[in-house]
Formats: structure tokens, sequence, C-alpha cells
DNA sequence: TGATATACGAAACGTATCGTTTCGATATAA
DNA sequence: TTATATCGAAACGATACGTTTCGTATATCA
């Protein structure tokens, strides 16, 4: 009734050791693990390096021996996550906004995805050492959206004077200002009101411009 | 040549003692200033209680009976600063669009409120306390847009079918994210292209609805 | 088979900050 | 004058830091 919890070491229950002269995996993967649970279940505040290995079953000079740094640790993890990033093709721009919202969303609430990124965001407050990920991952989301638009421009649903990195960067703001502030439910009203303003902007259309077709 | 900096205490060299059984407003200032400073000039990891209390000439035990905690601390800077955000009234909405990000980007550069904001925005990721006001203010913030495009609505300039909420959400996550991936230069260029794109979005406009007027 | 090299986990180290407590000095208010 | 509450200084135990030392384990190579 009480005895489960703190007996069973978390996962994995066989005590390692050393595997010969060179970098054991199962300790590699097992402080990946440990990592990534704490940062889960209890923010970075409690992801210390001595929790890590404390929960990992391992040392702590194993960990400074790989990894250097708390910094380089956290984005170490990160790296494991942050490709499985949805990218669907809905036949419509508009529709395929909402599936990258709902999809990312759900993606930060249902894997401990979404703690470690805000991890990484906050050391990069901090450390120049990951201010640098940061920005190259902010990019490669950019340049994912950038793609879906121009995939939507090819069918004519993208106007000819459109700016599709400036709106990128602000899709992509978008979404870190929800997860910073807690907002990432899956609220399909409030997330098809987001792509319609995206996708129309706010204007009164001006007639000028004549367009082509 | 090189006696100065360190002989003469931050700001105020006067060395202070209790006026009382009362507040000092001299110790109170000088707290927040020194914490301002610290967050200021070396960032959120530096700002630490001892270090408050080094640069302030003030003891630990002053600091926790008035704020209580690190974190009341650094939301009572916070208050201090937030106030002052430009709201100019331009004529037109993208005017105004653009004079907002080009007034907060120099807010957040020109004073010590960028660093300060990123410290909350940080400390709201690991303390609950800190969570409330962060919204609070983002709202705040949101409320702000959305006056400014009811502001434009009356002249015209917004459709009938906007959505002020939706747009003052991903106006607000634009900039957050501006400032957390440190690119809060002014560059007209790239704010005016931002600006447009968020006032007409990039879809090609449908001639559906005939609009009054 | 035996020596070498390297990884492993455990333990302990000195340093720094945490939040708290104790203390003597200070100055207002009763 | 006396009571009261503040002030800064100093020290406390606790925790995490990054490092070092140590004994154990196991491939690789002579």
């Amino acid at each position: 009734m009480s005895n489960t919890a703190t007996s069973v070491r978390h996962g994995h229950s066989e005590k390692r050791t050393s595997i010969g002269p060179r970098r054991s995996p199962q300790t590699e993967a097992a402080i990946l693990e440990a990592a990534e649970a704490i940062l889960n279940e209890s923010g970075h505040a409690a992801f210390t390096i001595e929790a890590v290995a404390r929960r990992a079953g391992a040392g702590k000079p194993t960990i400074y021996r790989w990894w250097g740094s708390k910094t380089a640790l956290l984005l170490d993890v990160y790296r494991q996550r942050k490709l499985e990033v949805p990218n669907p093709d809905t036949g419509s721009l508009e529709g395929d906004l909402v599936a990258i919202i709902r999809g990312v969303y759900r993606f930060w609430r249902d894997t401990p995805a979404g703690a470690v990124f805000r991890s990484v965001i906050v050391a990069a407050q901090s450390e120049p050492e990951a201010l640098g990920p940061l920005t190259e991952y902010a990019r490669d989301r950019r340049e994912n959206i950038t793609g879906v638009v121009e995939r939507a421009r090819v069918r004519g649903e993208v106007r000819d004077d459109a700016d599709p990195e400036a709106f990128a960067d602000l899709f992509v703001g978008y979404l870190w200002g929800r997860l910073l502030t807690d907002r990432i439910d899956d609220d399909p009203d409030e997330i098809a009101r987001a792509a319609a303003t995206m996708m129309g902007g706010i204007a009164t259309p001006r007639m000028a411009e004549p367009r082509s077709r």
C-alpha cells in the first residue's frame, strides 16, 4: 500500500555499473529519461543535476563527464523531442493552420515537450549557450510555416503581396505566448478565430490593385 | 583612475539605519533600485536576495520582512515599470500598430523594463505566484490593443467580422516572441511588414459578402 | 593470461545562496 | 522616560553547485 513507490526505482530497477572502457547506453538513456521526467513532473526549478542523478541512479561525475553543464543536458533532452511536430495537408491554408495549432497544443500537452520547451526558453534568458539553439529552432519553425504558406500560394490562396516570413514570425510568436501563459487547451472555437484572423487580418479590404486571374 | 567604482556605493553613499519604528522609504527605494539594476545589468541568474542586499547596503531580513520572497520583490520591481507603455493615435490603425511596436521595443531596450519583464516571464514558468500577475498583465495589454482596434473601427478601418480579441492575442504574443529571442531592434522595414501582415493577413480577398457603404 | 585504460556509482570536498534567527543600535510615539 | 518597531550585521542549518577521490567493473591489447 505504501512500499511500492519507494522501493522500486523509476522505470528500470536493474543496478547499472561500468560496461567497460566505453560509454554506457543504459546510463545515457536513464539520465535523459530522468531529466525529462523531472522537467515534466516538477518543472524547471526542480531540474537540478543532483535530482537527475538521484532519479537515474547515476553519479554526478557521469553527468558532468558527458554533458558538461545543466544547460547542455537540457538542450540534449530538448533535441530528442523537438522533431515530432505535425505538418498536415488539409487542402486549405486555413485548415492547415488550425491543424498545426491544435497539433502543437496537443503535442505540448500530452508529451513532456511543452515542459521541456518552456525550460529551454527560460534557460535562453540567462544562458547565452541556450539562446543560439532557441533562435535556431525558432527559425526552423518559421521555415516550416513559410513552406505551408508557399504550398498554399500555388493554389491561389495567398495574396501576391503577402509576406510569408512576417506571417510565420507572427504565427510562431503567438504559439509561444500561449504556451508561456498556460493557455494551450484545445478550444476549437478560439483556435478557429485565431486562424481566421491570421488569414484575413482585420482591415477593411481595399479594392485597389486588381489582381491577375 | 581605479578607485572610484569600488569606494562609492552604487547610487547613494549615505549609510542608512533605522529611522524609528516605521518603514524606511530610503531603504525601500534602495532595495528596489538595486534589484532593478541587477536584473538590468546581470540578468535573472544574478538576481539573488544576497546580491540585492549587498548592493542596496541592506540586510536580508529587511527584504524578507517587507517582500516575503524573491518573486514578490521581482513582481514589485515589475509593477513600478509596467505602466510606461506608449499608446499613440496616429490617425490610422496601421500607423498605430507600427508606433506601438516601435515604442514597446524602445521601452524594452532603453529602460530596465525589458530585462525585468523577461524575468517575470521566467519566474512565471516555475512560480505559480508569478503566473497570475503575468496573465493579468497579458490581459491588460490585450485590452489596450482591442481599444486601439475599436477606435479604428469607428473610422471604418476595421472589418465588421473582425475579432479584436484574437487580434490582440496575436499581437501581444508576437511582441513577447521577439523579446524572448532577443530581436527587438528598431528595424522600421521589418516592423512595417509585420504590421501590414497583421492588418491584411495573407489570404486572397474573397469578394463574397457585400458590405454596407 | 595478464596488464592497461576507461567508465561507472558512491562519497566527500569547499563554495554559494537559501530562508531564518539573534543581536545591538536607532528613533519615533506614548 | 519608556515601550515599540525598524535597521544592518552576523551566524545558523539546509541544499545544490561543480570537483576530486576512490573502489569496482570490463573491454582491449600485449
